[in-house]
DNA sequence: ACGAATAAAAGTGTATACACTTTGAGCCGC
DNA sequence: GCGGCTCAAAGTGTATACACTTTTATTCGT
């Protein structure tokens, strides 16, 4: 590129902030922005486990330097969205299957207790928040929006920390199930999203009835279907099936 | 600076790892190296909350330029030990009462949890690695050796989610601890090490005896200690007291 | 002498330059 | 032909340049 004109920074056009974290285009940021539409790419699986992200590639496409994609892209590292490799550069992680039970595990201890206090401090109010979203959740499954779909079940989760009005809470959260979701899309899941949807249902009417004991319990069934529909068994994977699909 | 001589890169040196973590200068990692020595110099005291931290006068002092140092200072921003403001720069974090709390409150989730699974897992081998974490303990806190000690009493959690085998816990478990070693030297914590340290060894009796049911309990009590000595109370400030110390 | 206006200094944000490393394609000896 | 060698192309790591912003110091009017 050659010497660019001078720099001109734009001036923020005070503009509604748009819908928080669903469009990636919508920051006011430029490296959250590169984060951001890269973390959609993979959640939606249009970037695979694997895939090489070079930097100039990437900056070309957003028309910045590389400075600003490898601080996209450090960040995304630190998330465990992509694995960095010195001198080799950044690819989408492939979680291994130790991961992906450590991930599980560790959403499970603090998804538990986070339910409980949900079933302790939730009024009326909550609750009809938590209603609202399982009705954005039915919808999307019912149009079977993929992307939308996946990304509304995740966040119940999350919706739920930030409720408690724990914020620390919420990001952790927020970590673990984005790693689950491309945990999901590694060992490809053959758990229906109506399935979950159904859980998140009976979820919330245990907290509504204030009944954390069942709230736990039916949270950590949910979790643990979740994990059971991947295909993380610790069997020596079958080669040959793998080498000689039915199509040879 | 003038042009630098090319850049000859240095060839590790095969040295052994240095003791993990203790050392900052140990890191092979320039870029690690300042993070590691910021985060000590912060959790060593030596480096107050709000204090600036201006981008090239650490460039300076470790003969490096700006952009590694942003990239440290990137990464202690996430670890939330350091605030970055737009155009303005970094400052050691100042964590509110509000974070304090959640940071809290998210450690007794996951550490009860954490807890319960250690005494249900732990065999003689992993109680004997605890003991010997504990021995170091008591002979950092017996000679008053304060950066030590800090270290060790903080580690001792970490510790237990790395036996359990999950990386992935200890790593967030490890985020948490910083902040409220942090959080301790804000709101200045009159707790003694001493006894931190006497509640560690009653929760590694537990674990002992595998009582999950009484190391849960002695977990969460220590942890409501370490918190109701901090000056978290939602008090209006004693403004008088503040501005007219008894030495006026 | 005080506060507002202003200019200089210090500092941050982003692009670019360039040394070094990895990758990969062609080439050579066998 | 085939494995290893060589060298170019692509890519990463770090330093530096420079526009823009914030902070600090100075000057001026009252």
């Amino acid at each position: 590129m050659p010497r660019s004109a001078p720099k001109l920074q734009v001036i923020r056009p005070a503009r509604a902030l748009a819908s928080r974290a669903a469009d990636p285009v919508a920051s006011e940021n430029l490296t959250q922005r590169i984060a951001d539409s890269i973390t959609t790419a993979i959640i939606e699986r249009r970037l695979m486990p694997g895939t090489k992200l070079a930097e100039q590639k990437i900056a070309d496409i957003f028309k910045v330097s590389r400075t600003l994609v490898r601080q996209a892209l450090m960040q995304l590292s630190r998330d465990h969205l992509i694995t960095l490799e010195p001198a080799r550069g950044a690819r989408v992680a492939e979680p291994s299957v130790d991961e992906a039970k450590q991930v599980f595990d560790t959403r499970n201890m603090l998804e538990a207790a986070m339910i409980r206090r949900a079933a302790a401090e939730f009024g009326t109010a909550q609750i009809a928040e938590l209603r609202a979203h399982l009705k954005a959740e039915g919808a999307a499954v019912q149009r079977t929006d993929v992307p939308g779909r996946t990304r509304l079940l995740a966040d119940f989760h999350v919706v739920i920390a930030r409720m408690l009005g724990n914020e620390v809470l919420a990001q952790m959260l927020s970590d673990l199930v984005s790693r689950c979701s491309l945990i999901a899309l590694m060992y490809q899941s053959a758990h229906s999203a109506a399935h979950s949807y159904e859980e998140h249902v009976a979820i919330v009417d245990a907290l509504e009835k204030r009944d954390a004991r069942a709230a736990v319990r039916l949270m950590e069934s949910h979790l643990q279907n979740v994990e059971r529909n991947l295909r993380l068994d610790p069997r020596t994977p079958d080669l040959g099936a793998l080498l000689l699909p039915e199509g040879l």
